[in-house]
DNA sequence: CCATGCATTGAACATGTGTTTAGCATTTAA
DNA sequence: TTAAATGCTAAACACATGTTCAATGCATGG
């Protein structure tokens, strides 16, 4: 990264360092003279450019979500579906901008607001398509299933380490994703439960107390 | 609560307020002196009953982890199994245990290792005595499946506010839950495909190259 | 060459927050 | 009753960190 970083201006140089700080430490932790010393700038040039901490990331949010949004337009029309394999057969740089949104989605930023909708829209789509030409069940409520799936591997991107570790693993990292591969895939394909006694009482106990709607 | 906490010792007191304060805002942004506030003590207090916040923290951990272990015991041999009914249908200070608790297991507290370890095993003994008795599907790697399903299981309670928005609801909350209870049922009932080709795929992907990295 | 403007810096400032300290009040023990 | 210990507080302190400011260097145009 040093080499690139020499030809890069300033501003960009201090935008790439913040992306790099914000994705692995998080917004509140990160601070902005780690974020200057990255850079090889001052903490005053960081101000200079962006005005403020939160204006820095507001530019780093928009600059993440157009590469990202960017990469899966060019991948259509595959899109953003498989994260696992996405991320495991993409560089470096890639992961970060991934783990830069991640924590977008966990600290609530309108960025991640606009990434998470994309997702769960085209999974909605997928979805949709899939149970339209048999290769997927019918669902009871497909709305909630692409939210749940987005939700899956959103959860297993950002493993907490006890888990990883539970499985005998330091942190998160390729490995445990490719060791968590084959019974995710097993249980989209199989389910869990060899008999539905436990989906029929689930949809009893839902009807005994309907807290619902339409 | 403030019934109740007239009639505590203050380092009790104390010890509410930060449990609450840590499950709500998490360890770093809760404030010694907002904790003292909701304990109607003085911030010094704290720090002369606890010696740092750090240790504060670690009495707050033992405590919930105590609470909700006991608990879990009481409930044998059901145990923890069925974290979604269980958060539903309990009062309003279990929640704010678990709250605390998921939060330990994002910023990765020794509590959180021994609660999470407590809940892979068990769900593990499950599994494996589901598969035993013909309730469940085999799997290839149990272990794995274990860690999947309290991941799954973590990630719904955890849900990031974005994901819950894309539902159309405000935040995560019970209705949340029942919103998913149907969805998540059928997919560990019937699975997600309603052929193999995707695990096939799988199988033979991590097969070809079982180790790579780039 | 000078002047203007931009990039950049180091130091100072402001604030939030964990911690320390000195002191006060109340209880307890001799 | 006095003295020590305990519970408790307010203020001060220390430090991290976002931000401001004055000054310096350096380019470009007149």
């Amino acid at each position: 990264m040093c080499s690139a970083s020499s030809d890069l201006t300033a501003q960009a140089k201090i935008r790439n360092a913040a992306i790099a700080h914000f994705a692995q430490d998080g917004f509140q932790k990160a601070n902005l003279r780690a974020i200057a010393a990255t850079a090889r700038v001052s903490a005053g040039l960081v101000i200079h450019h962006f005005g403020s901490k939160e204006k820095l990331r507001s530019v780093c949010d928009d600059h993440v979500l157009r590469l990202l949004v960017q990469r899966a337009d060019e991948a259509r029309p595959s899109g953003m579906q498989d994260p696992f394999r996405e991320y495991l057969s993409n560089p470096e740089e890639y992961r970060l901008q991934v783990q830069y949104m991640l924590r977008a989605i966990e600290e609530d930023m309108p960025a991640a607001a606009t990434f998470v909708n994309t997702l769960v829209d085209e999974s909605e789509e997928i979805l949709r398509a899939g149970i339209a030409d048999g290769t997927m069940h019918p669902s009871s409520d497909v709305r909630a299933l692409a939210v749940l799936s987005v939700l899956h591997s959103v959860a297993t991107l950002t493993m907490p380490p006890p888990l990883a570790r539970a499985l005998g693993y330091e942190r998160f990292g390729p490995d445990v994703l490719r060791r968590l591969a084959l019974p995710t895939l097993e249980l989209y394909t199989h389910g869990l439960f060899t008999d539905d006694a436990a989906l029929k009482a689930a949809r009893a106990a839902l009807n005994d107390s309907p807290q619902e709607e339409d």
